[in-house]
DNA sequence: TTGTATGCGTTATCAG
DNA sequence: CTGATAACGCATACAA
């Protein structure tokens, strides 16, 4: 900058207005910006941070970018910052509780505006000097967590299953030690059972469990090569892809013996087709209201649980009709915690 | 940090060299690190930066997050940089040149140790001031670019098909106005093809043009129910994976009727089965050369093209044995330009 | 409106 | 081995 301001003939304050947008005499505007241009001068981020004690950027925390509907969050995530004039720094902590503790520190570090995380961690060290808010995990209500409507997705799930005939239908579901929102999709699940008195089972699978234990569960369900269940419900769209995987290897045909549910909304190549019948989770609300509600978090009265609709959606694997309209809500249930 | 000192009874140098790991003694190191612990002091990266101009950060630019490859990419880079004590700044682009050129100089502006870059945009600015290292584009023998074996690859497929009893192959893809490295898979299965002395042809789509006219070519060459090809080879996985959608609409069964090779490699969830039969690209080897070319820059030698072996795999979309050990290189292309 | 000078938090140099 | 101090690039309060 001392350079620019040399080689325009004016002093640094005036160059530091010129590149900041603020009032400056045009001809030395024009003479700023001339020596910019010649000499390709480029603010530097890590000075004006240290100078405003601001660095306009989001800690994004979240366990990996491999999975589906973390790749979308991310996107959708960094594209609202964007429009916001911020910038978003990527964390990856495959689940690690202690990396993610020290991922938060990182964030700190880099003095952060605040702070987006996914993790399910119980002992998350929440710093309380920044905005933080969680994704689809909630602390307390001093942290803002948004989610999907998981007890609605639940009880949509049940109702729609009903509706395509289903008598008997089971939930199935990974990592029960941690209670978090998605949680909640067995609750509305087993609600929406119950009040339409069907018959149903849940089978929950501790994490880090073998994935063997779902075929067994399967398998002791099957008699004469008829599956007991005409109707399943996942907990994630990537646990009912790998179980349509192991009842089509039992002989057990999808939908035709067994309709599937699962619950996210994975596209396979983002704007394309499900890969199965599924909840939807609408990804793109999710990212904005975090951004929203991490940046405005001056403001008072900010919600602690925001909670948004999800809807059902044809995929594949359930017997609806795929050109007929699906209505967005039914069976409400009244009684939705969230 | 001069609060620590105080807090310390120290001198500011005295913090600085204990938070760097330097000599310092014994119960001074003590004093000091109490300290830091009961004011839950963190060093402010701006500062750090400022001083040594070293942000041990590096610039990851690509398209988007939602396509499976790169958001696998981008995991794996992640995973690479931070092996190295480097931290990834994610920017997207979503294929938009004149982001592309922005993003270069918001990451030129945040003084990045280094830029990881995925574009096909042939009016893209490469600084001479940092390393720089693009992917699956060649610019210039001075920046050097990671490729898989996109030539042999398209031999393999080639290869694979003939072996697999296809008597008519078609190729299909997008995007021909940019030459970059995946246009090498065409001149691949062309050689092969031409060595089998298999009939073939090439069907490729303009950026941009409608999907529709990949569905005519199909129609075109579909009489009496019977398509004239028994073997596909698609330029991505992703659009095989859409192309078998129109297939089974049009009552082509696959593997059945038409035999179908992707490319890339795609997993539904990062570690599980592959959508399509495919040449898979080694991601994490991709990621660990992205990475570790940028980071010895300094050294003279550096290749300017860094092409990495691919292999073909069963992904239900082919009649071979999915229990068959597929050796890993066939009908090696002896003149590949890789 | 423009110039000058100070300090943000850190590391490195140099003197003790 | 430790303490004091300058400098990194920038924004801003104050003086001109």
């Amino acid at each position: 900058m001392a350079d620019v301001a040399r080689e325009a003939g004016v002093a640094l304050g005036t160059v530091s207005r010129v590149v900041n947008g603020q009032p400056v005499g045009k001809e030395y505007r024009k003479k700023v910006e001339d020596a910019i241009a010649r000499l390709g001068y480029r603010y530097n981020s890590s000075g004006r941070a240290l100078r405003t004690d601001r660095t306009n950027s989001v800690a994004l925390i979240i366990p990996n970018t491999i999975n589906p509907y973390f790749a979308s969050l991310v996107h959708h995530i960094n594209i609202e910052l964007e429009k916001r004039g911020r910038r978003g720094l990527l964390w990856l902590t495959e689940y690690n509780q202690k990396r993610e503790n020290e991922v938060i520190s990182m964030a700190l570090q880099n003095r952060v505006d605040g702070i987006i995380a996914l993790t399910y961690n119980p002992d998350l060290v929440i710093p309380d000097s920044i905005p933080f808010v969680t994704i689809d995990r909630f602390f307390s209500v001093s942290v803002p967590c948004v989610a999907s409507d998981n007890f609605g997705g639940g009880w949509l799930a049940a109702n729609r299953l009903a509706e395509l005939g289903c008598k008997k239908l089971a939930f199935m579901r990974i990592g029960s030690t941690l209670t978090n929102e998605p949680s909640k999709r067995k609750e509305g699940f087993v609600s929406a059972c119950v009040k339409l008195g069907l018959p149903f089972e849940i089978m929950t699978l501790e994490d880090g469990a073998p994935m063997r234990e779902f075929e067994d569960f399967l398998s002791a369900h099957q008699h004469g090569g008829r599956l007991d269940f005409d109707g399943l419900f996942f907990g994630t769209d990537s646990l009912a892809w790998r179980m349509i995987q192991v009842l089509r290897r039992m002989g057990v045909r999808v939908p035709e013996d067994v309709q599937v549910i699962g619950f996210d909304g994975i596209r396979m190549f983002g704007d394309q087709s499900l890969i199965v019948s599924t909840i939807v989770q609408p990804v793109q609300e999710i990212a904005e209201a975090c951004v929203s509600t991490l940046l405005s978090r001056h403001l008072s009265g900010v919600p602690s649980l925001i909670c948004l609709p999800v809807h059902y959606e044809y995929g594949g694997t359930t017997l609806d009709r795929p050109d007929e309209g699906s209505p967005d809500r039914e069976g409400d249930p009244s009684d939705s915690a969230c």
